[in-house]
RNA sequence: GGGCGAAUGGCGGAACUGGUAGACGCGUUGGACUCAAAAUCCAAUAGUAGCAAUACUGUGAGAGUUCGAUUCUCUCUUUGCCCA
């Protein structure tokens, strides 16, 4: 028998794709339309299997819906602009470009080889100037808009990458790439007010009912939304300082105040810039992160000032005011009142300081004489030792009724606080998209006028430089414009701009005077399935959520304000992970298994430790490559095997077994397409029969069902189930006349998963063109006989199969007269039946 | 510490709205083919007892609701993710 070469027949049809461009799409309002996106790739060098998951989803998505008759969008691009390729570039004496778009290229062949379906007509890359030329009209629009700003303020400063992190590229107090142990520095930055649209972002997660809630939960907690109170600390001392204004979030517990901290860049740090002792703590301070993480954590100092500040409710209580390390400018107002006996952080900070400890909470389980004694207490229960607010339940009555007495005796006012703070977007980095602003020489900023855009980096520098390239690029930095001089912005926007708004451009790759043409979103957006990895549930998606408003602020561009209307985030792909005996790591391909040891190839002798499976990552070796298997296997195996093991939204083992069996199953379904090909051919078939349509019909609505609700996995099985019935039916089944229209309907089912091999084998029976995907009857799902449980006192005893619709009465003749039941019903009496029609049947008697 | 989720054979996992637990795949065992092996095919495969029919136990643990719970409620354990 023939063998099912994948090589010829995955090229063949790839060729085909290609050559037609078969999948390039243009509006067209007669048909629906449907946007599938996966998250685009960084051309790092390869793909990695972590791709090969997340497009294969999408494929299979784009597929089905194209077989359903959408108008599909099914783009591809690249975010090109970023660190590493700097990185490499710099080691390896190359121009960033060149290694970016040779990667592409790299990688645009091997997702070519996967048998996606993309518009590779709409193909953009982040870098190209084509891009970000747009990018840089977007940031002057909205500058012009206010949305942008710059200002002086703290940064986290990773030292081995010399570029600035935003917090959440801050992990353990470290920089998310390098790993270097982050900094405080104050910089210069350009800011996006991404804080201004917090409340609208938090509202548009309720209409986003097809997102995760896990995402959902995730963004709701990154946003931060809490009530709170301002309050003004009147203070007293040796400074001209009469008041200090706080946020809070539990006024409730003023009665246990017992001292007031405010960060070391207070307003009231200036009168302290010739002591000594106050620099050397405030550099100090410094060496913490700005995480609240690393706050939480790290070491609580203070510096104590003379001021005084009086409780408000409590006037002739005056308490020492602090500047501490773990107040920060930016959240509130810089300030805070300690309140030991409730919040951990302030507990320690008054242990250190020898400070008051007043319990003025007490759990609801412990009586009035409740006192914090080692640990703070911030849990729930009634206000104790605070005089008129004594018996309050805390904190949800006790802090708005304290409010209410602070508003009502003017001491403060409600106040709604957000977690989310604006986004810094400059990065001290070549390898970016240049930030249009021109500084004079009194270094005040200004756009880059219109008919200098864009801003194109400058090509052939040096890289090897400490700091930012660009700023010793000096006949790139200084311009001149009627006469008078400039210079140049050099930092470059963070990545995370490109990739706010590219799902934009995919609709308008080719337009030339703006990011995208109104025609195009409204008929494309929004997103109608965005497919990615759950690393990115908060910032991208974030930003892009927030890039549309930004854009559509103070000028009505489109009629929609979300840009992914799903969202599915795939699991990771995982691997066991190998050492030796020196704890090196070592790659898969370098151990061999036999049975349940493993050895090292090269030496047998050396057993191989095994650690537990992990996310595939080049630092572990735990890595397979895709390219590799691809050619051992064939793109339909792979496609097969990434889908079949595990749910996509949860980890997926490799494992190369399973992708052995997915290769034999393509081989197996070939066999038996070859023995269904030389059947239908014969002549003289004229039995019509029931079964292979009725089981046809089952396959189609089960696989549609899943398909639907993402259970990929189990269209896997639902496909080996398919062939499982088949073989056997041919085997048992000659002259069937029905067999080739029901056999076409099942290969029509399998073509999102294998289009190759679907494709060859249809376009074999003629059935290829205008393929779409089949439609199941209802009614044909229903059996004239169905298996009805029979239970006696809810305990399964047998399966009887009867006429569809049979009445109680005659069930329970039949179950009387059955061999198995009747023993258990025959002379003793039947207390009560419950009958489920077609399921079910539940005999309750006397034991 | 808080929030959210998860826990099903040796393994990955399936199970519609509370109604046959273990689909499908991997692995394992036995058999066929072969001088032999690989490949392929056939059969078995939750556990215990039994030649078998069958019976009992069984979805992390314990309780509850129900004729009936993997599914709903409560408590606990372990574990993952996010936030601290």
């Amino acid at each position: 028998m023939e063998r099912y070469n994948f090589k010829d027949i995955e090229e063949k049809w790839q060729k085909l794709w290609s050559d037609n461009n078969s999948f390039s799409k243009k509006i067209d309002k007669k048909k629906n339309k449907f946007y599938c996106l996966e998250m685009f790739p960084y051309p790092s060098g390869k793909i990695h299997m972590g791709h090969v998951r997340n497009y294969t989803i999408g494929d299979v998505l784009s597929r089905y819906k194209l077989l359903k008759g959408f108008n599909v969008l099914h783009p591809m691009g690249w975010d090109a602009f970023g660190m590493p390729a700097e990185n490499a570039a710099r080691d390896n004496k190359l121009d960033p470009k060149d290694w970016t778009n040779s990667n592409i290229r790299t990688m645009k062949s091997q997702l070519k080889r996967l048998g996606l379906s993309i518009n590779w007509d709409r193909e953009i890359s982040t870098c190209s100037e084509d891009y970000y030329k747009h990018q840089q009209k977007f940031f002057l629009e909205l500058l012009q808009k206010k949305l942008v700003y710059r200002k002086e303020n703290y940064v986290n400063w990773d030292p081995v990458d010399e570029t600035v992190l935003a917090n959440e590229q801050v992990i353990d107090g470290k920089g998310w790439r390098s790993g270097a142990i982050v900094e405080r520095k104050k910089l210069s930055q350009w800011f996006f007010n991404i804080s201004k649209f917090s409340q609208e972002l938090l509202d548009g997660l309720d209409e986003l009912d097809t997102w995760p809630n896990k995402v959902k939960t995730m963004q709701k907690n990154w946003i931060g939304k809490s009530f709170g109170c301002e309050i003004e600390f009147k203070v007293e001392g040796d400074l001209p300082v009469d008041k200090i204004k706080c946020f809070t979030t539990r006024p409730d517990t003023l009665f246990g105040f017992s001292f007031l901290a405010i960060s070391a860049d207070h307003e009231i740090s200036k009168y302290f810039l010739n002591n000594k002792k106050f620099l050397e703590f405030k550099e100090e301070c410094s060496k913490t992160g700005t995480t609240e993480e690393a706050i939480a954590v790290g070491d609580k100092i203070g510096f104590r000032t003379n001021l005084l500040a009086i409780n408000p409710l409590k006037p002739d209580e005056k308490v020492p005011v602090f500047f501490a390390n773990f107040v920060l400018m930016d959240y509130g107002f810089g300030a805070v009142f300690g309140c030991p006996a409730h919040d951990q952080r302030d507990f320690d900070f008054a242990k250190k300081y020898n400070l008051d400890i007043k319990t003025v909470v007490k759990p609801l389980t412990e009586d009035d004489n409740f006192k914090v004694i080692d640990k703070a207490y911030p849990g729930p229960g009634k206000l104790i030792n605070s005089d008129f607010l004594n018996g309050l339940e805390a904190p949800n009555i006790s802090v708005s009724e304290t409010i209410k007495i602070l508003e009502k005796r003017k001491l403060g006012k409600k106040k709604i606080n957000y977690r989310l703070k604006d986004w810094g977007v400059s990065r001290q980095r070549y390898w970016g998209c240049p930030i249009p602003i021109i500084y004079d020489e009194d270094g005040q900023a200004h756009p880059v006028p219109e008919n200098m855009l864009p801003v194109k980096l400058p090509e052939n520098i040096e890289l090897n430089v400490k700091g930012n390239p660009l700023d010793s690029q000096k006949n790139w930095k200084e311009v001149k414009i009627n006469g008078k001089k400039f210079t140049r912005e050099t930092d470059t926007l963070d990545t995370f701009v490109c990739s706010s708004w590219y799902y934009l451009r995919f609709c308008s790759p080719d337009e030339k005077n703006y990011g995208f043409r109104k025609e195009d979103i409204d008929y494309w957006m929004p997103v109608d399935q965005y497919i990615g990895g759950v690393e990115h549930a908060i910032l991208h998606l974030l930003y892009s959520r927030f890039f549309m408003r930004a854009l559509n602020y103070k000028n009505d561009n489109f009629n929609i304000t979300e840009p992914f209307k799903s969202l599915f985030t795939q699991g990771m792909v995982c691997h066991e992970t190998y050492k030796d005996k020196n704890n090196n790591w070592l790659s898969p391909d370098q151990v061999e298994r036999d049975g349940d040891k493993y050895f090292i190839k090269e030496k047998k002798d050396e057993v191989v430790k095994v650690g537990p499976s992990e996310s595939m990552s080049k630092s572990k070796k735990n890595v397979i490559d895709p390219e590799l298997i691809i050619q051992n296997y064939g793109a339909d195996s792979v496609r097969l095997f990434i889908l079949s093991d595990s749910p996509p939204e949860k980890d997926v083992q490799w494992s190369e077994q399973g992708m052995v069996s997915s290769y034999k199953f393509i081989q197996k379904l070939w066999i038996l397409n070859t023995e269904i090909k030389r059947k239908i051919k014969k002549e003289g078939r004229d039995i019509l029969d029931d079964k292979i349509e009725k089981f046809t019909n089952q396959t189609i609505s089960k696989i549609t069902n899943n398909l639907e609700k993402f259970n990929y996995n189990v269209i896997i099985a639902n496909m080996y189930e398919t062939y499982n019935f088949l073989i056997n039916y041919i085997k048992i089944n000659k002259n069937i006349k029905n067999l080739e229209s029901n056999y076409k309907k099942i290969l029509t089912c399998f073509f999102p998963v294998i289009p190759h091999f679907t494709s060859e084998c249809l376009n074999d029976l003629g059935a290829l063109e205008n393929l779409s995907w089949p439609e199941y009857q209802k009614d044909l799902l229903d059996e004239d006989k169905v298996n009805i449980v029979v239970q006696i006192n809810g305990k399964k005893r047998a399966l009887l199969n009867v006429k569809k619709n049979i009445r109680e009465t005659d069930l329970l003749e039949f179950i009387k007269k059955d061999n198995i039941t009747e023993k258990y019903i025959n002379n003793t009496k039947i207390n009560k039946v419950i009958y489920v029609q077609n399921r079910l049947i539940n005999i309750l008697i006397n034991d």
